[in-house]
DNA sequence: AAAACACTTGCATGTTTGCGCAAGTGTGAT
DNA sequence: ATCACACTTGCGCAAACATGCAAGTGTTTT
């Protein structure tokens, strides 16, 4: 009983990175106006201010910005009452690199 | 009237390459499932091979199929009455690539 | 202490999604 | 022509999702 066809051990990094809660975070209109908000953003963004960018409720865009969190693609600092997401650049961008390579090698 | 806050024109390659479409299909775990099949294949699979990796009807892969090829990620080619699903190699990494870039630029 | 502010969270709602099953389409073999 | 095969598609269903509203938490201001 050779286990029949299973997908062959193709690099683990690769499984590791292939994560659907990164994908599913990033799988929605209002979430990419907020990250490409983000991207052209120098300083870190309160929620707020970020509320602005996207047409939704601003307790849809604290949902949002939670959701983006959980996922790995920004980080949260609270400061008084405020909140200021930021997007954590190196670890997005290293990741979706290595899919790239792990597709084309 | 200057427009608020609007996102700040950020690189348009970028907002083309950030597409709902493209993430929510990466968004499911039998999907990423069957495009690690397709990673670690040389050769085009057919529909009936593919459904042998992830545990789900071959009537949900052939949809699943079909909506990765509507993403662009994958290129179909009807053989008889087979249809053999091959991954875009190179487009895929190209896009991630480019917004990679965008990110840590 | 009271009020204003920034944000989060419960709730209800309408929409989308993934799935199996069964039926349909089209191609190749007998 | 008949049958088997490979795949797609209609259908129904349960689970997940995005959203607005209203209430709740915690912080700063007055």
């Amino acid at each position: 009983m050779p286990s029949k066809n299973l997908a062959p051990k193709c690099c683990p990094e690769l499984q590791n990175a292939l994560d659907p809660k990164l994908f599913h975070a990033l799988a929605d209109q209002s979430r990419l106006v907020l990250l490409m908000r983000l991207v052209a953003s120098e300083e870190p963004q309160t929620v707020s201010e970020l509320a602005d960018c996207c047409g939704v409720h601003l307790s849809g865009v604290s949902r949002h910005l939670a959701l983006l969190r959980d996922a790995g693609i920004l980080d949260a600092q609270k400061s008084g009452r405020e909140v200021r997401y930021e997007l954590r650049r190196t670890d997005l961008a290293n990741t979706l690199r290595l899919i790239a390579n792990a597709i084309d090698a």
